[in-house]
DNA sequence: GACACTATCTATAAGCC
DNA sequence: TGGCTTATAGATAGTGT
């Protein structure tokens, strides 16, 4: 937008890379605070300038690490809701025209399903006892002082952190399947 | 934008609300697509609809983790680097003035904050070791087999990583304040 | 409640300093 | 680097279906 049409594609010259950003910076955060304000919401967004200088945006309620907690509660949850109200519409089309229908037939046989849940379980129990692992090798530590002792453990709860989540999707994801909650 | 110029505050009207935040999420998503396009940036935009559906916008190359490990580890240099560019840019002004500076003088008598470095150290060491007694509680758990207790686990590796992060954060700036860096 | 329309407002590309 | 200007592209509030 301005005097000429701009192809949306990565900016060949740099400088112009930077001028380019720092107006859109602007322009996209002005754009999420003003979405944040008329509808009071939780936001927060995360970016970094072509050189790597980070600028954060967030609501005045929350933290950043709230709004991930949060996201990471709901997610699951939401897919689940999703799942429902769409085997809901495809069950509520299929009656239109007649038929009765039994929401599990969507599903598969529950044999395979048990099968692949029982193999999720395995896998989720030899991923979890190596995070055991890793989590013990911290018992012996008796003092820490430096960042780089810091930086170390930061990193090691990001990975389980990150195991967990996925795990817990995973199984949430299967339990449903499943189940149907 | 539109008929009329809309005051930026809370809508007062639910489903007004609704609308507008379809609309201008759609426009803010579409705005930072462009700019992570053009920029070729790193970018993490998370938000909550007013009924609380959330949407996640992530450039290809990164996960949502990856981006806040990366803003995480770059906060405090970049705060060290600004704290230094401004104890230069006064440095200058002085000197300019006929002054000769010496760039400690601005972060008064080292006494001070190494008994503060002295504290802090001891405050680290008592949440460490709090954080220490909550993960050897999970050397115990033996099968792990359900939701809750992925949910339980995730809680305490949160609570954990926030910890560190702070830490970290304090230990950092505590550095920089002592030793410049 | 999701989608068109469109008059109007806003963002911004290019240019200049 | 950072700000200002202006012509133009883009976003959207109100409205109707």
């Amino acid at each position: 937008m301005g005097r000429a049409k701009l192809k949306i594609k990565k900016f060949a010259n740099t400088s112009g890379r930077q001028v380019t950003y720092s107006k859109r910076r602007a322009g996209t955060l002005k754009k999420a605070k003003e979405l944040l304000i008329l509808c009071d919401i939780d936001i927060a967004i995360l970016m970094f300038s072509p050189t790597g200088k980070p600028t954060l945006c967030l609501g005045e309620r929350s933290t950043i690490e709230e709004v991930i907690a949060k996201f990471s509660q709901l997610t699951p949850q939401e897919r689940a809701k999703r799942t429902l109200e769409s085997l809901e519409a495809l069950k509520k089309t299929f009656q239109k025209l007649g038929h009765d229908v039994n929401i599990q037939d969507f599903l598969g046989t529950s044999t395979q399903t048990i099968e692949d849940m029982t193999n999720q379980s395995t896998l989720l129990q030899a991923q979890l006892s190596e995070m055991h692992k890793r989590l013990s090798y911290w018992t012996h530590v008796d003092k820490i002082n430096n960042t780089e002792h810091l930086n170390a453990m930061d990193e090691s709860l990001r990975s389980s952190l990150n195991h967990i989540q996925t795990h817990k999707e995973n199984f949430t994801e299967l339990c449903i399947s499943t189940l149907m909650l």
